[in-house]
DNA sequence: GGACCCTCA
């Protein structure tokens, strides 16, 4: 026995920089291997997790849970799952789960990982995520699955009972769907002895993890008796498989990471070995104005300029310049990628050998004092600095180049970021609970607690919508038709809404539309044919009715992509309106609602959208002449978005869908009402102003 | 006269 690492007899081999200057140093480390190079060329029994395929095994037994720490690429993701299934956890009609925060890992690993056991791809090895169950009940024993799609299976068996483990990848992350599900999973432990879960986490957040499912005394009590697994949860550390990556810090403060990361880059470029330089910065606007300084550089300085390639990345790009991002580069030419956070995460580039580090990211922050969603630009924490330095040492040993100070990155640096749950509305997380009958959500024991403001938004938001009732339980039947739903709550709302109101076929386009980024091709250039484009479809009723004469435009063209390209609308975005579109027809028929159109009756579709927006109600500032409105609920100052088809048209009374706070407050997707729809519509919310707001 | 960090159901 004495060959597995038991709690408190060893600790666990923690991976850290911060003495050194050197990351990802790991032991077992043979750089001169030229198997290395390429996922594919990999044979399995060389990933660091296999030699520790036993102690896993033992840990996971004898545990409740299991905490595996591991860099990117030990291997751990695609090898534990098979593990587990040799062993047996998948006998008898049971299977083993294994979540992931994003629909493209879930593909990615499913995948791999059928093809390293032989089979078929939804036989023993499927996966699940949003509108593809590629599994078979009966047969599949290891599944993959978004862990939003774990949460909405939780609605139908809230016990899980068909896994016996259930490994959560990527915790780490702390997105909102793992922390709910973290909890949750708590507390499905004390109901199932027989469950076992495996939380994967990088380095630094492994001991808050691991507090966090530490049993409590009051369950303690129960623990060593008949065969029940160790409550306190085990841990064990494994090493990534990347290349040293030497880090280098600047001097002194710089005061415009801009334009430092721009000779950064052409320091590399004119001094360096060939390898792809890969450039963190915060958002489009930094990014372009880096890529033309870098261009424009390159072609007036440097000698050997024609070998730089400079390539933005950012979720918006079109598919084009997806293609030359991900592409290999040509030979004799450097390619320099200038991305937001995407590439910390999202997507892996692979040649990158240089990163440069501004030490920012935009994050989102929610306020619920005033109930402000804010996007800023903000300091990243040292878990984000690792991840990005990281993506320097894929191929072959890399450098990263921090625009910060060592000393900074020593003392001011915060080890983790904020998650997710701290700094978001929680209309949508507190629907998702209530309706898997948690009803003290203020007490719910999550792994971070979200502020008690946060919540009371949230319980008053979904009050007003009536879906909760004042003992802030889900009423019968429309709280628990918007939580069977799967959109926002106020989107889900005017869905049930529409049924009364014979719209229904219209409002289901519009809440398609509005669950994709944008229907609109963006274009960095081509600003004013966009414009234009989006002329042909303006409707003076707003961005709404907007969408409908595309989604008619759309199908007269017979979904033709042509048709798209020459609308500047964005074709892959119409092909997820309609599949979003085909989803939500069949929840709204299995609720009993049956669809109707409306035709060409506008007015009904405003008045359904009021029924879940009325607290976005904004009036035009009587002598305004920049266009600014107040909300009628917080008088907040707000904009209309340019990118709305009311943008300086300025009607009087309007209701947006979002917000988005950057110098100003900008209202995106916008329409336009008639101010006595909202004590028509909403006279619980609007009663304490008087019987009509258009009155003062 | 001017704007969009990233995900998920």
């Amino acid at each position: 026995m004495s060959m597995f690492w038991k709690p408190g007899t060893e600790k666990p081999q923690l991976l850290d920089d911060e003495e050194g200057g050197v990351l990802f140093l790991s032991s077992s480390q043979s750089s001169s291997s030229s198997s290395r190079y390429g996922y594919a060329s990999m044979g399995k029994q060389r990933l660091p997790v296999h030699k520790y395929r036993t102690e896993i095994l033992y840990l996971v037994e004898t545990h409740a849970t299991t905490i595996i720490v591991g860099e990117t690429g030990s291997g751990k993701t695609t090898q534990i799952p098979q593990y587990l299934k040799e062993a047996g956890w998948a006998d008898g009609g049971r299977a083993i789960a294994c979540t992931q925060p994003r629909r493209l890992a879930v593909q990615a690993v499913a995948s791999r990982v059928a093809e390293e056991m032989g089979v078929k791809l939804g036989d023993e090895v499927g996966y699940t995520i949003r509108f593809e169950d590629i599994t078979n009940t009966s047969v599949t024993m290891i599944k993959f699955l978004t862990d939003g799609v774990l949460l909405r299976e939780m609605m139908d068996d809230p016990l899980l009972t068909k896994y016996s483990v259930i490994m959560v990848d990527e915790a780490h992350e702390r997105s909102i769907s793992t922390d709910i599900l973290l909890g949750l999973l708590k507390k499905i432990q004390r109901r199932r002895p027989d469950l076992r879960l495996i939380i994967s986490s990088a380095t630094i957040d492994a001991k808050s993890i691991s507090a966090f499912f530490q049993p409590s005394k009051r369950h303690r009590g129960l623990e060593g008796q008949g065969l029940s697994p160790r409550k306190e949860p085990a841990i064990l550390s494994v090493e990534g498989r990347g290349f040293d990556v030497r880090i280098h810090y600047v001097e002194e403060p710089i005061a415009d990471y801009v334009r430092a990361s721009v000779s950064t880059v052409m320091l590399i470029h004119e001094q360096e070995p060939p390898g792809d330089i890969l450039v963190f910065l915060t958002g489009q606007d930094d990014i372009d104005a880096a890529a033309q300084l870098i261009t424009e550089e390159a072609r007036t300085v440097v000698k050997n300029s024609s070998g730089l390639i400079v390539l933005p990345l950012y979720s918006g790009i079109s598919r084009a310049e997806q293609e030359l991002v991900f592409s290999p580069t040509p030979r004799g030419k450097r390619k320099v990628v200038i991305s937001t956070n995407i590439a910390e995460t999202s997507v892996t580039l692979e040649g990158v050998v240089y990163v440069v580090d501004s030490g920012f990211s935009k994050q989102r922050f929610y306020n619920p004092i005033p109930d402000i969603e804010n996007l800023v630009v903000a300091p990243i924490s040292k878990a984000s600095a690792r991840q990005r330095a990281g993506r320097a040492g894929r191929v072959r040993p890399g450098k990263c180049y921090r625009l910060y100070t060592e000393e900074y990155f020593v003392n001011e640096m915060s080890a983790e970021g904020i998650p997710e749950i701290q700094r978001s509305i929680l209309v949508s997380c507190v629907i998702q609970l209530k309706a898997l009958g948690i009803d003290n959500i203020l007490g719910f024991d999550w792994p971070a607690s979200p502020s008690p403001d946060a919540m009371i938004r949230a319980l008053e938001v979904l009050y007003s919508l009536g879906v909760l009732d004042s003992d802030a339980k889900l009423t019968s039947p429309v709280g628990f038709q918007v939580a069977e739903i799967p959109l926002d709550p106020m989107v889900s709302k005017i869905i049930l809404s529409s049924n009364q109101l014979g719209c229904s076929e219209e409002i289901i386009t519009i809440a398609a539309v509005l669950s994709v980024q944008s229907i609109w091709f963006s274009s960095r250039g081509a600003q004013k044919e966009l414009d234009e484009a989006k002329l042909r479809f303006a409707a003076a009723e707003g961005d709404h009715v907007t969408f409908l004469n595309v989604y008619k435009g759309f199908l007269q063209s017979g979904k033709s992509s042509q048709w798209c390209h020459k609308n500047f609308i964005n074709y892959q975005a119409m092909k997820k309106v309609m599949e979003i579109r085909e989803q939500l027809r069949k929840t709204a028929k299995k609720l009993g609602m049956v669809l109707k159109s409306c035709d060409n009756d506008m007015e009904v579709v405003r008045k359904a959208i009021t029924t879940g927006f009325f607290a976005n109600a904004c009036r035009l500032e009587a002598y305004s002449h920049n266009g600014m409105y107040k909300t009628l609920r917080g008088s907040q100052e707000v904009f209309i978005h340019p990118s709305s088809v009311l943008f300086r048209v300025n009607p009087k009374w309007v209701l947006y869908y979002s917000l988005v706070s950057t110098d100003r407050r900008y209202m995106r997707n916008v329409i336009t009402i008639d101010p006595s729809w909202l004590t028509e519509i909403a006279p619980h919310f609007y009663h304490h102003q008087g019987p009509n707001p258009a009155t003062h």
